[in-house]
DNA sequence: AGCAAAGATGAACACGTGTTCAAATGTTTA
DNA sequence: TAAACATTTGAACACGTGTTCATCTTTGCT
């Protein structure tokens, strides 16, 4: 059974979708509980901040993220929870893992 | 923080890119609970088999999704735990979810 | 054995999309 | 104001990938 709506269906695909890139995954994550800047993230994921800005026009457009100018720089935190608490868990259990198939 | 190896973070986001498309991400909803055969989803998906067991074999690769003969036709389920609550999760959380945007 | 149903597979195509580069916009400091 | 920094934007390209069609294998039934 699947309990949701098409509308649903496609929402929450977008979502994964989002999450799918290597690149906006990292994004996301480097933002969860602090805000961080276009630059921070550049850096952290070693790509150009072109790259990043691009790639945070999607995650804002999806609204998942959110920017705030503080100073010269744009300080981006995730937005939506379920998301966040979401991904809390799935590192979580990441972490929780032993050992892979013996 | 990450707190996350390269590895696994490239993993997890294997894991989000397979959900990322529709047609595969009703695929996995179609057998959460019980197993479901590739006819009955190109049905209630309506797409066709051929584009369903592409599918299914992306998903048989990451490890979401077993798939065990019985009979003529192969029963489909969702093999990964982590998958499956998170899943769960989301779906209540979407069902939890009382007004967009006002 | 032979036929029909159910899945799997491979090739081929069309399309989206991630990335790069160059240039523009906005923001602070001298 | 001018110059340096931070971020955004647009065009252009290369590449992956979702879908379709035709074919092949496997299983069940008569």
């Amino acid at each position: 059974m699947d309990l949701l709506t098409d509308d649903q269906l496609t929402e929450l695909g977008e979502m994964f979708r989002m999450l799918g890139d290597p690149t906006r995954l990292g994004i996301v994550l480097s933002c969860m509980d602090e805000g961080m800047s276009v630059g921070s993230m550049a850096e952290q994921l070693n790509a150009s901040p072109s790259l990043i800005s691009h790639h945070l026009r999607l995650l804002r457009a999806t609204r998942l993220v959110r920017g705030k100018r503080q100073g010269r720089n744009v300080l981006y935190l995730v937005s939506d929870d379920h998301v966040r608490t979401m991904l809390q868990n799935m590192v979580e259990h990441i972490h929780e893992e032993k050992g892979d198939t013996p």
